[in-house]
DNA sequence: CAAAAGTAAGTAAACATTCATTTACTTATG
DNA sequence: CATAAGTAAATGAATGTTTACTTACTTTTG
């Protein structure tokens, strides 16, 4: 039997991610990805079933797994509040400055009704990803550290800054300065820090 | 002269924005637009130029000029900082809730290329929608009572968490539970606001 | 040589856009 | 004050192109 060859396989991850963050996701045909891969539209479809599925299976594993999988490393919900706060946004930082495409498909999943119900449903088979995080809320709320807020607001107040900063250091890498350095995602995390913190 | 029907000008964009927020960007096309406003698809191209004209004239005019005028409204650069913050986050939140549609939309400004090109553009020629809100940060800065951080950094700490509560608001209106109410609003908007204050 | 991987060349359906007309209304005239 | 001329609004059907996806065949391996 002839096997399958890996580096095909890859191309085609790569250069949609690629294709989506260039030219954004409605831009990205079948026909078009098997051109820029240099295969045939039918080895697209040996992999996956069809576009949708190929979308959601470039959404949830290559994207929000790998990201999930990075961003909680060295992660422990023991941690002190700033100190696990500052290593998830360090982690994400890391993460998202090497993989640029990813972040792009990432950012559609908040618009696109497709990879938002994948998402939704995803989160709701296998007990979601910020679980982890979620007790980590939790218990510094019961220590008296965190002001007591819904667990989706804690989530935006923390996060949701990140994403947009995210944004702007991509779009300041085609420009002569960059503005989203280390000093300023390290300041900026501490001001989503204290927003939270019970005394003010 | 057979009069123009001003009824027909406004289903177009009010489905078309319906469209957009219900079955996504990608899946908006000008037959379907115009079969579900019940007018020829011909008629469409009597007031837009093509689909790209159609897309940018509804994100910039129907969408973020009427955010823009609806959330300045009541503003003044010479307001205290929390006081001046919590009447943006007010108004915004009471534009969004009446504007379901135009709020997806908005949304996409920030993942499709062609209306995150349309929206720099904008910003560039006419001294942009944030022009005011800039100089009010720049004066609370000024006078000691807010972080020194980039203009952008303060923007994103102020407001990705907002939009990040309206989709969190959207999402639980078709559930049983609304969690986003204004009591929320207003201590997450607190949250915001001490966490961009210089003493912590 | 079995059998999966891979391909070139299709397909029907959907797409944005246009053509050639018709419709609905205003207005100038007998 | 009836009616025909004039005109912008609006249209249904068609244009060529692109789409997601398939068919029929070839290649490459154990």
């Amino acid at each position: 039997m002839r096997p399958k060859s890996v580096v095909k396989e890859e191309a085609i991850v790569n250069i949609a991610l690629q294709i989506i963050s260039e030219e954004g996701l409605e831009n990205l045909s079948m026909q078009k990805l098997a051109q820029a891969a240099n295969i045939s539209p039918r080895t697209i479809y040996l992999k996956y079933e069809n576009k949708e599925d190929l979308l959601i299976k470039l959404f949830i594993d290559e994207v929000l797994g790998a990201y999930e999988k990075a961003i909680l490393t060295g992660f422990d919900e023991g941690m002190e509040f700033a100190e696990g706060i500052k290593k998830l946004w360090q982690n994400g930082f890391q993460y998202m400055k090497n993989n640029r495409y990813a972040f792009s498909l990432m950012q559609y999943g908040k618009t696109s009704p497709l990879l938002n119900k994948a998402y939704a449903e995803r989160n709701i088979q296998q007990g979601q990803f910020f679980a982890p995080i979620h007790r980590f809320l939790k218990m510094q709320v019961k220590n008296g550290i965190v002001k007591s807020l819904p667990f989706e607001v804690q989530r935006a107040l923390l996060f949701a800054p990140f994403y947009d900063l995210m944004n702007e250091y991509f779009e300041h890498l085609d420009r002569p300065k960059q503005i989203i350095t280390d000093k300023v995602l390290r300041d900026t995390c501490e001001a989503v820090i204290s927003g939270l913190l019970k005394q003010s």
